[in-house]
DNA sequence: TATGAATGAGCATTCATTCAT
DNA sequence: CATGAATGAATGCTCATTCAT
């Protein structure tokens, strides 16, 4: 009866939960996962809210799922960043630059996690997503920064705190462009002086 | 006609009503305004639910009542800083070592302001007092910078949008502390490496 | 102790219940037994709310004093015309023009009877009143429209009939006057052409 | 997109809207604005209390409905007399032998009349409806008096006071028996020996 | 007595989730 | 797959009633 093969059926069912996911993100980032509604997500997606449960079985599973998106964006750009034949401290360079593009979706993803971070409400399964990502970030930033240092290009200081410092500026600077689009957004290369020797 | 004397009456009930703030305080810093409820800061209180409406007519006043506060706050801050006979320099230094200080009350003012500012659901209200907040902050410390500049202490660049960056970047380290209290605080010198010339 | 007499104590403490139930009729009469609340009465009678309960134990004890009141006036006001040595004719007209008077007291009674006989809440001692004065109006007036029937004066039909639609038309006209005070109140008259041989 | 008609879809909507409104309409009826519940309707229509508010907004609203169904009704009632080929004394009657059929829906909704008028707490919209029902029905039934006392038919006296009283006594007998249903009826005959000349 | 703080049951409303079509 | 009707748990808010002062 079908006149498409399974795997074209799968494909645009991949794609249709995708649109939902978009549309997650961009809701759960400006209201917060309780104040979020699936209707929003479903008017945002163009489709009935009853159909979000087709894609994800829940509210919070959908926002499990933008979450580990979340979690797996930074995991690549980390990734990138180590696989690149540079020193340390440009390394550190290149993921400040990436993370100060400030694309719609990163910003998004960035109060996502803000949201999921400060609301005390969260899912176990995101409370372990968040964690994980911490040490995703924390770790190897902290390894840059040790090496920076090593070759005297970063700051003196303990590494585990100096990544920290920095990742809680970064996202102190990425909520404010978040909230205000149309300002004139703070070189990330003021953030480098926090590091910087 | 009471039995007690007005005073006293009027003192308990000005008491009162600070508990209910302060307990409202902490559970909006801690969920945002949509994710909070009143029976949450009735128990944090340790009065009934029905008692917060006899302070507070609604959830919303309530909320605005505490960023109200917030905003007094800050207001008074660089009101102090402007007073004090120092340097624009040390002024800076100073507002940064009393933001820095991080008490509970501190950090949950902030973790409001951020749930506020990134939350679409903010009532009219209170979107008015942030905005007030807004100037309040940023006037004062764009001329504190200014000056600053002038003495050769700040770094140069347009003073509005260094401050900018100063007041994203002290949001975001004290959501970072308001989100592990244990945590080392990353000293607020680091921060001041932002405008140091 | 007390510098007043008992007596003088209790007839103060009667007055102040009067206030209250003076209090009660009109905010009934206005709002209806649901709707109205015990701080509007206390207000309107210049009390605390508090006070109300030591006067009468509960909002429906308090309704079914104010009930209690105007089925005594009904009483009364049937007691006098027989008692009077007129026609039954001439009795009918006196009652019609007491009715008439239309005095605020006498609409608020009529009003507060159709919120409690419209109402379908009112409580067991409420329904009981009620019933109580449908016969205590009811079958005196059904004897003196039969009596004026004999005497010719009265147009001819089954009296109980008649009575209980002379109780609706006054009870009509009763809302209407109660309703818009200000304007120019049907004449009694007109209503006793519906009597009239 | 849907799997059924989009027609049928809208048509069983209106459907069940009706059915709501109908419940409400009794519940309304019977208890007054403040003391009918949402599940009163929802039980009375069949349905859960969350499914109400899926046709109408709120409380108020469904309320609205229903005394705008009323006012329509009457304006519908005026019409036709207003267009039937017969003298103003018949058409007269035709509108009193109407109100006298006294179906179940028009005593409640007459009884809703009565307590939207009675209950000081009737939201602005009905207020609007019930002035604009006051001069639908006055206006024209004042001109069909006026008209009939030219004739000879009704008596003589200001149209306006006679049609106001008219209406009173009317809703007087509507409450009657709307609480009596098993009672004789008085008829509408009686009535019209208030009008008649 | 008199006040008003305090409590908690009750109601309107919202919204995630289910399911018939 | 897709819709939206339907349900009911959860939440803000009101208000009768109690009670410490």
């Amino acid at each position: 009866m079908s006149p498409r093969p399974a795997a074209r059926v799968e494909q645009l069912r991949e794609e249709r939960r995708r649109d939902v996911l978009s549309a997650a993100r961009g809701v759960f980032a400006r209201k917060g996962f309780v104040a979020a509604k699936i209707s929003d997500i479903a008017s945002a997606a163009g489709i009935s809210h009853g159909l979000v449960h087709h894609y994800f079985p829940s509210k919070e599973a959908l926002f499990a799922a933008v979450i580990e998106e979340s979690v797996q964006g930074w995991e690549a750009l980390i990734a990138r960043a180590r696989a690149m034949p540079i020193t340390a401290w440009e390394r550190l360079v290149y993921v400040c630059s990436i993370m100060g593009e400030s694309s719609a979706v990163a910003s998004e993803h960035l109060l996502i996690i803000v949201h999921a971070s400060t609301g005390e409400d969260a899912p176990q399964t995101v409370r372990e997503a968040l964690d994980r990502l911490e040490r995703l970030v924390h770790e190897p930033l902290s390894a840059l920064i040790e090496e920076a240092q090593r070759s005297g290009a970063a700051t003196a200081g303990p590494p585990g705190e100096l990544a920290r410092a920095w990742m809680a500026v970064t996202q102190g600077l990425a909520i404010s462009q978040a909230l205000h689009p149309g300002r004139a957004r703070p070189s990330m290369e003021l953030v480098l002086r926090l590091l910087k020797a």
